[in-house]
RNA sequence: GGGCGAGUGGCGGAAUGGCAGACGCUGGGGCCUUAAAAGCCCCUCUGGUGAAAACCGGGUGUGGGUUCGAGUCCCACCUUGCCCA
């Protein structure tokens, strides 16, 4: 295995002249081959037999890989080493540890790997993924191999793409209030589609006017499903799957020939891989409904024990907000007549369920809604083209064009100028009825709240910047608290912003003490300077300078976005032409004016209270040729049906050429997926009509949202997973991997298995319970003068951390990089195991540091564990005669072996527990210098000891082991316990300080009360003569650990 | 720009608010050896006094604060990493 044909290691052996020396190129091997012959690490599911379903489960579970070429770096198998310590812990605790491993196998490495080298993908996929597993077993890791799932399999793959037709065949029913096996109360649940149907069958459920399913109410527009058309209650249907097809814009890349998520593309608009343009563009896409999730997929994060850091990353993911959504009638369109809203067309009034030549607009700020003084709509919002004025129309046009090769990264973000266009049309704020211009402008994204923005420049900075840069009006309607005031004068009076410091002109005019000075600062450019800042501050006052900020809000340079005390709502002078009447606002806190103007819109009809999240519906399909097909057929007259349960799985077509199309590098080029050149597995004839297959593939994340299902009953051939297995094995109790997968894989794993939730088919809310981070393992490499990175392979060292260019003996500084192909500075696994042996590589991995935080590999310091592991041998192995070493004894230990072991036991086992494993081999390293010296060692000692260094070391583990006279693996032997009362030292070392300062040190009894502390303290000789004299005040007593005299 | 985390010897790192630098690496010295390798033992944050044992002082990115006591808690700043813009 692994360690054959080192040529290190085979000289190393034929120079010792000690058959005895500890050999891991011959004991490792040996191990892996007993532990596979012998299954010592299979675990089988309650009812088979051998397994006692009344022990408790450990399911601890690694993120599987994606089988690269390149094979194993040393920064993979970093959480497995983790993992397989905890598993080993596990089973000797006496728990039936599920450990399983398998390979992520469809995606677009493979396939791009694939077109470089004209060889099928699923021919480098088996190639690679035996790499890793014949690299996984070298390391002596515990998994249950006969568990290996591949995702590429269709044996596998059935299964996801039954679950896909669960979700196409399932609504989400939000005002669902339901109980769960597990007893809590949810509301909201997805159901089958054929139990919508039957609700609207009974009447149960109306449609409203846009189609959507609606709870019965007379004061609505709604109608029953027996009034609906055919096709009308077709659309009712599909608009509830969770599994949908809409026209959404995409980013669509020509020349790769498919369809990129948001983070493929770089700011400038660019595909990642290739830098080819990319155009936002529609196009109907396959769409999983996860944001019906939003709420519970938020609420559900709190009972997980899971890093803060990535809860939270999920919540900003998720990004609810609360607000309003306010709706704005077009000028040319409405007026008031006697106090109502009267629409040209005499069209229905005015509401926000259905705009009707109105702009819906989402706010997090409705009390803002006075300081609207424009409103912007995304480029590709649906009212840009009706509403352009003819004269404004080609800038527009051009705008838009624009706009759509533009990334959503490029559009937001802020260092750029703001750009926009006037459309030349007004709308008309419903709460002050003043005529406002409409602009578009693509800091406005379509795919957030509604499309469409009321600008508060007064209150938002991209407004106030948009508003600054075209001459836009700005009303503050928040008086700002006097700090931000204090915080905005001092930016302004280091002379930041040039352009905020000439606003001071109008300060100027009102503090007429100031007057001079304020035009000379402005004459040399200067900003305004401490002095007059202090001038400012002390004889304005601050509560005066925040009314200057309502004023003029411009001359201040940046908006006040915070909250605040409401003005500006010129209620009084308006109620009279305004539907709704007045809604005063003046003096109100922001919340309280939040909750008035909501109620004020609610009852006028232009508004209402609503939730938004930044979540957007999960883009599903890709145009690509490796990865599930959809089980899906489409008619002729446009029908969506879907592959029998039974025919499953629809098998990805054997094909010659699976490359994606590249078309002409166009926004109107139609993406051609591969599949669609699959010839006769295109078309399938059912029921005498002529159907043809969906031609798209699932994106990479669909095999990884329930693999950890499948792990659980892997062979099982009629469903994804038993029952009474699933029921026994999840939630799964430990899940290591990387934080790159903080977001997205746990996101959209967590919606999935809660739809499998909803329809009965899993029984945990959630899937995994404990989330751990492993850090990356970096490498190193230097910088030159210039500040260029180069790899080790350019350097040399010339003595201690003294490193030179070998080209140019240039001195070059060491620093900490990305293990990465370019820097050459990627080491592989293969090569140390080879020299070292798996136990030295994974005791070193262990204890470079804490598992979650990132550190740089150093060979360097590999022999030092390597040596660990030499001196736990020779504890019992004599290396001149390979036997039992002459000090090894059946006498009672003595008392400082045993305090050794028992503190080794207490330290291992409570680390372990925390996942503190680089501490948990400084305590085996502890415990080796102790006994190493001892010319007598205990059994009684070592065999517990070698049960407690075995989760690390497995294979020296089980030769110590067998060595000892066992004939069983020690895999199931119980993990010792250790007595509390031999678990520490007997004597400590007690520091005495006075007034803090340490002045002498005192050994005690570890279990010295404090009175007896206090009194070997005060008896000792130094600190008598240093008291002598003084007022003792006070004696500070830390039992076992310090004392501290106050003295004056 | 916002959010979160991290800054400790030559290096990786340790330290429930209680003697900073455990443990390991590197470096130095010694033992063993004809020699080397391997192994074992000792020293290794820093300034001062001392022949030595030892003793005195400084020290955990910077500046403040809380506390009998701060690497650890609080505030501001600097540097850096990640996430979101």
């Amino acid at each position: 295995m692994g360690c054959d044909g080192s040529p290190a290691m085979t000289t190393h052996s034929e120079q010792t002249t000690k058959v005895g020396r500890y050999d891991p190129a011959a004991i490792e091997p040996r191990w892996q081959l007993f532990w596979e012959e012998q299954q010592t690490f299979r675990v089988g599911n309650p009812g088979e037999t051998g397994t006692d379903p009344s022990k408790p489960k450990y399911y601890i579970l690694d993120m599987f890989p994606y089988p690269s070429g390149a094979g194993l770096h040393v920064g993979h198998p970093v959480g497995y080493c983790a993992t397989d310590i905890v598993a080993r812990y596990k089973r000797m605790k006496g728990f039936n540890v599920l450990r399983p491993m398998g390979f992520d196998a469809f995606g677009l490495p493979a396939e791009q790997y694939a077109v470089e080298t004209n060889v099928h993908p699923a021919v480098t996929t088996k190639k690679n993924i035996d790499i890793y597993r014949r690299q996984l077993k070298t390391f002596g890791f515990s998994y249950d191999w006969n568990r290996e799932i591949a995702t590429c399999d269709p044996s596998y793959y059935k299964h996801t793409q039954w679950m896909f037709s669960r979700m196409f065949d399932s609504w989400y029913d939000a005002s669902c209030r339901w109980t769960a096996q597990d007893g809590t109360r949810i509301v909201g649940k997805a159901r089958a589609i054929s139990e919508l149907v039957e609700e609207l069958e009974a009447g149960r459920l109306v449609v409203d006017a846009s189609l959507k399913p609606a709870v019965p109410d007379s004061t609505k527009q709604q109608r029953a499903w027996g009034e609906l058309s055919e096709s009308e209650r077709e659309r009712v249907v599909s608009g509830q799957r969770l599994a949908y097809i809409d026209e959404i814009p995409v980013n669509w890349c020509p020349a790769l020939g498919t369809v990129l998520a948001n983070e493929e593309v770089d700011a400038e608009g660019r595909s990642d891989r290739g830098g080819h343009p990319v155009f936002r563009r529609p196009l109907r896409q396959w769409l999983l409904r996860i944001t019906k999730y939003a709420e519970r997929l938020l609420g559900d994060l709190d009972e997980l024990d899971w890093p803060e850091a990535v809860k939270l990353m999920q919540r900003n993911w998720v990004g609810r907000s609360t607000g309003a959504e306010v709706v704005f009638p077009l000028a040319d369109h409405w007026r008031v007549e006697g106090g109502r809203w009267v629409c040209s067309d005499g069209a229905a009034s005015l509401s926000c369920d259905q705009p009707h030549h109105a702009i819906k607009v989402y706010t997090t700020r409705p009390d803002t809604l006075f300081g609207a003084t424009y409103v912007v709509l995304a480029p590709e919002h649906e009212l840009v083209e009706q509403v352009t004025t003819d004269e404004q129309r080609s800038q527009v046009d051009q705008y838009v064009e624009a706009a759509q090769r533009k990334s959503d990264m490029s559009r937001t973000t802020e260092v750029k100028e703001k750009t926009g266009v006037f459309t030349g049309a007004y709308a008309i704020n419903p709460v002050s009825a003043a005529r406002i211009p409409i602009w578009i402008a693509d800091y406005v994204l379509m795919g957030y709240g509604t499309g469409a923005i009321m600008a508060v420049p007064g209150g938002d900075a991209r407004d106030f910047e948009f508003a600054r840069a075209f001459d836009l009006p700005i009303v503050s309607v928040v008086k700002p608290p006097t700090d931000w005031v204090e915080q905005r004068l001092e930016t302004l009076a280091s002379g930041i912003d040039e352009a905020a410091t000439k606003g001071f002109d109008r300060i100027a005019a009102e503090v007429p003490e100031l007057s001079t000075e304020i035009a000379q600062r402005r004459e040399r450019s200067t900003g305004l300077g401490a002095k007059t800042l202090e001038t400012l501050r002390n004889s304005v006052g601050l509560e005066r300078l925040a009314d200057h900020v309502v004023k003029h809000p411009k001359a201040w340079g940046d908006a006040y976005s915070g909250e605040g005390v409401a003005v500006n709502s010129p209620a009084a002078e308006l109620s009279a032409s305004v539907p709704g009447g007045a809604c005063e606002l003046n003096g109100l806190s922001s919340g309280d004016a939040t909750v008035k103007i909501v109620a004020w819109l609610e009852a006028a009809g232009v508004g209402r209270a609503t939730v938004n999240y930044k979540l957007r519906d999960w883009l599903f399909s890709r145009q690509r040729y490796w990865g599930e097909p959809f089980p899906v057929l489409h008619g002729e007259s446009g029908e969506t049906r879907l592959v029998a349960d039974e025919d499953l799985p629809v098998e990805l077509p054997e094909m010659e050429d699976f490359r994606p199309t590249p078309s002409a590098e166009t926004s109107e080029s139609v993406p051609a997926p591969p599949l669609s050149r699959a010839g006769d597995w295109i078309t399938v004839e059912q029921d005498g009509q002529t159907f043809r297959r969906d031609l798209n593939t699932m994106p990479q994340w669909a095999g990884s949202c329930w693999y950890y299902l499948r792990f659980i009953d892997p062979h099982n051939a009629d469903r994804f997973c038993g029952s009474d297995a699933e029921r026994y094995w999840m939630p799964v109790d430990l899940y290591v991997g990387g934080a790159e997968h903080a977001v997205l894989h746990l996101l959209y794993a967590r919606f999935w298995h809660k739809v499998l939730f909803d329809l009965g088919w899993v029984s945990t809310r959630e899937p995994f319970r404990k989330l751990f981070n492993q850090g990356m393992i970096q490498g190193f490499a230097f910088r030159d003068q210039r500040g260029m990175i180069v790899g080790p392979d350019a350097v040399e060292e010339r003595g201690e951390d003294r490193f030179v260019l070998k080209a140019s003996g240039e001195v070059v500084t060491r620093v900490i990089a990305k293990m990465s192909k370019s820097l050459k500075n990627v080491v592989s696994p293969d090569e140390i195991i080879g020299r070292y042996g798996a136990d030295t590589f994974r005791m070193y991995e262990m204890f470079m540091g804490p598992l979650d935080s990132a550190k740089p590999w150093n060979t360097r310091d590999v022999p030092g564990l390597h040596k660990l592991c030499q001196r736990i041998w020779r504890l019992y192995v004599d290396e001149v005669t390979g036997s039992l070493s002459a000090a090894v004894c059946d006498d009672p230990p003595d008392e400082k072996s045993l305090r050794a072991l028992h503190k080794v036991i207490k330290r291992v086992t409570e680390d372990i527990e925390a996942m503190k494993f680089n501490t948990a081999i400084a305590a085996i390293f502890d415990f080796v210098n102790t006994m190493t010296p001892q010319s007598k060692r205990s059994r009684v000692v070592l065999e517990p000891f070698v049960l407690v260094m075995s989760p690390f070391a497995p294979h020296l583990g089980e030769e110590l082991w067998a060595r000892l006279g066992h004939a069983e693996s020690l895999a199931y032997e119980p993990w010792p316990s250790f007595d509390p009362k031999y678990a520490h030292d007997e004597e400590v070392e007690i520091a005495i300080q006075i007034n803090g300062k340490l002045r002498a040190r005192v050994m005690m009894a570890a279990d010295a009360d404090s009175a007896a502390t206090e009194l070997a303290a005060m008896a000792d000789a130094k600190i008598g003569e240093a008291i002598a004299g003084k007022t003792v005040r006070k004696v500070i007593v830390v039992v076992g650990r310090l004392v501290n005299i106050l003295v004056s």
